[in-house]
DNA sequence: CAATGTGCCTCGCAAAGCGATGGCCGTCAA
DNA sequence: TTGACGGCCATCGCTTTGCGAGGCACATTG
C-alpha cells in the first residue's frame, strides 16, 4: 500500500477505532493487521506521534491501566470532541472519495 | 478540502486525465477547478512537480504546442508505461477505499 | 497604458509516514 | 539461571508531498 495515500487518513482511522471503545497502541496496530488481512500494518512510528497529537488536541484521552502480571498498558478513548471531530472528517473523507471517483472513474 | 488527504493521490488524478487525451498544466488546473466545483483547486505548486516527475519516470511525455496567436503551450500525454502505471494505482486506490470504509464504517 | 488573464515554473516551509533504534519487563524453554 | 522472544511504550532523522508565495513572459481588453 502507497505510503502517501496513508496521509491524513490515519486521524481518520484511529478514531473510528476508538470509536468502537478504548484501545492501546499495540492493540490497535494489531487489529488494523488483523482486520486489513496483512495488507495494512500500521507502523509505529506513525501511530504514536498520531495518538500523542489527538491527545494535545483533546480528541481523546489516555489513562494507564495495570494488568494482572503487573504490566501496564496505555489505553485511549474517544472524548466528545474527538466524536464530533471524526464526524466531520468522515464527511471530508466520503467527499474526498467520490472526487476522485469522479476522475478515475466508477470502481473497475 | 484537507491537504493530508490528497497526498499521493495526485498521481492518480493526474494520469486518469491524461487517460482522455493530452492537456496542457493550466488546463489541467482549471479542469479540475470546473468538475469539482471549485471544491478542490489543484495548485500550481503541486502540479507542476508531479508532472515533471511523471514525466521523468516516462509515465507521461510531453512536447509544446504554439497557438494561433503564437503562445506556447506545453501539453502533456500519457505514455504506454503511464497506462499500465494507472491500472495498477487504480487497483491500490480501490484496495486503499475498502480499507478505510471497514473501519470507518459504510457511508452515512 | 494599465489591469487582467493565460501559461510556465521554482523555492522554502510544514506535515506526516517510515525505518531504525531503544528500552522495559514478563514468560518459557534450554 | 540464562537467554530468546514477544508484548508494549516511544523517539529520531529522512523522505515525500502539497502549499503559499514569488517570478517571468506575453496577449487581450478597457
Amino acid at each position: 500500500m502507497d505510503r502517501e495515500l496513508l496521509k491524513g487518513s490515519t486521524p481518520l482511522l484511529l478514531l473510528s477505532l476508538l470509536c468502537e471503545g478504548p484501545m492501546y497502541g499495540y492493540q490497535i496496530i494489531e487489529t488494523v493487521r488483523q482486520r486489513t488481512g496483512g495488507t495494512y500494518t500500521l507502523k509505529e512510528g506513525a501511530l504514536y506521534p498520531a495518538l500523542h497529537k489527538l491527545e494535545a488536541t483533546e480528541f481523546i484521552a489516555s489513562y494507564w491501566e495495570t494488568q494482572e502480571n503487573g504490566r501496564e498498558r496505555r489505553y485511549y478513548s474517544l472524548q466528545p470532541a474527538g466524536a464530533a471531530f471524526l464526524a466531520a472528517k468522515k464527511k471530508e473523507w466520503n467527499q474526498f472519495v467520490d472526487m476522485v471517483q469522479a476522475f478515475v472513474g466508477p470502481r473497475a
